[in-house]
DNA sequence: AACGATCCATGAATATAATTCACAATGGCT
DNA sequence: AGCCATTGTGAATTATATTCATGGATCGTT
């Protein structure tokens, strides 16, 4: 069998012109260098070198090695140093679920920065889970989950990162405009856009609509928050959002943020990892990120 | 540092999915196989795989790893087939030197069927030599010389393969055309074509002419057989070449051999090669094909 | 031709590493 | 709980690699 280290021999005597010198470079006797070529070309039955006085002439089995070695052993270094990488924690793949719409807008804001720093780490966004956000950890289908609602189980962890108001966007001209904060009733006569999930993951209706038995007048669904909130600055409809996000986009469009219930809702976002991953470099440095991410 | 064996590693207990049925097929006990398994992964500082309950799951870092061994897993094994094959002699590259310019003919119908009984061997053919054909035997620039002046030499081993006539070849209109056998004088008006070398290496002078001290009215020097005797059989000159040759090419052109001197002059022509190789089997089948190339 | 310097090969002794053996620990299944 | 299959562990053993000490060969030098 042709081993790596085979493959070292041949390439250092080849650069050193001597079996002394090669032995020197590979921080072995002469001697022990010896034995090992002698072993090895019995093993492969055939000489490697032929040996002209003090001159080592390699034969064509030794200049096909050789030529293994030259393509090989750069691989062998290569990858060496990338498992180095990936052992300080320094490379890796990111792979971050989510399970609230809105947080994409957050999430670019802490990703960009977080590239920037981790030029070893690529990171991927999943959004569609088989068995949810909690199953696609246990899964190791990805490694954080961004998530309104943390479910506390063994082996994981979940760590605020975000506090923010949920509020109703309305266009600046809708005749709810001028209120400092809204009840359910307001919105009877109401077109109401939201995200396209179950009706138990948006907030407006568990917190808010259902527990007065209230509902909107229509409930339209979008996928994209900025066709949502050009819908609502057209007048056509409401959407509940972050207030942060709503601030953002006010900025371009005619929209404004209203208190939802004279007290607001208050919301967190969670990113939950693995417990047994807490101490990943680059996993613990962007939840160190997250957290420090500033809003003007 | 990577090995090979830990390449072996990831791949068998990726293929077997477990790390007893890995052990099996790497012909180790599932003891060694663990023991391994922790040292690798104590070396490279990061887990191979995560350990959930019996299921054994890639980290990141088993990934690439696992990516690595199939890479270069088949180039280690091809290469000890190939390997394999210079050492039983069934591959190589034959560099054959030739130092006399008709034997090109000849060798070009020994290269045919051995090129067929040893697909493993290439078959490279070399002329020019900046110290000579045996120098670049001793050089291994060549393998083998074929030649009809062996030069006998410790660690050169030389055997005659091919014994020919050296006859002068005239068009069949020429006026010497009829002649059983010539004398050197009968050339001292002729026109003599040879190959460009130097004269002490062709026997119409060292055999023939010089021990007479006679001459040719001319002499014209021309590198290949072909248009040598297109002009010979244009009634241009008179070329000496070996009477197979010369009989091989008069079923195309007006050509007639004729015998130097009464006797005749016998040649032979010799391989040699470096003793130390004489059992190697491509070589030694080509000596032998050599030796039986039957001429009709 | 003799000499010293350098290089490679070899055998025995030693050090290091790999493997086995015996058994403990774990997790899944009935 | 008990059973089976799997993985982990420490000590003992075996295999392998390396060194040490030495000898032989080659080449340049005087």
């Amino acid at each position: 069998m042709i081993e790596r280290n085979h493959l070292e021999i041949l390439r250092a005597v080849n650069q050193q012109g001597s079996l002394t010198a090669a032995a020197e470079s590979l921080h072995l006797t002469q001697s022990a260098l010896s034995h090992s070529i002698r072993k090895l070309e019995q093993q492969l039955g055939t000489s490697l070198w032929v040996r002209e006085g003090r001159q080592l002439r390699l034969t064509q089995s030794g200049e096909y090695l050789l030529s293994l070695a030259n393509r090989l052993l750069p691989q062998f270094e290569h990858a060496g140093m990338v498992i180095d990488q990936y052992a300080r924690g320094q490379r890796g793949t990111l792979r971050i679920g989510m399970e609230c719409h809105p947080c994409y807008q957050w999430l670019l804001k802490v990703v960009g920065p977080y590239l920037q720093n981790w030029p070893g780490v690529d990171v991927d966004v999943k959004q569609k889970f088989q068995f949810g956000g909690i199953g696609a950890l246990f899964g190791y289908d990805i490694d954080l989950l961004v998530t309104p609602d943390p479910l506390h189980r063994p082996g994981l962890v979940f760590e605020p990162v975000f506090d923010y108001e949920q509020v109703l966007v309305v266009a600046q001209s809708h005749h709810l405009a001028g209120r400092e904060w809204l009840e359910p009733v307001d919105l009877e006569k109401e077109t109401l856009i939201t995200y396209p999930v179950e009706i138990e993951r948006l907030d407006i209706y568990t917190k808010f609509l259902l527990p007065e038995n209230t509902a909107p007048a229509r409930h339209k669904t979008i996928e994209t928050t900025d066709i949502m909130l050009q819908m609502v600055a057209a007048g056509r409809g409401v959407a509940a959002l972050p207030r942060w996000l709503a601030v953002e986009y006010s900025e371009k469009m005619a929209l404004k943020p209203i208190r939802l219930s004279k007290e607001g809702i208050a919301k967190q976002i969670f990113l939950g990892v693995r417990e047994r991953e807490l101490n990943v470099d680059y996993l613990s440095s962007f939840m160190a990120m997250a957290r420090d991410v500033r809003w003007r």
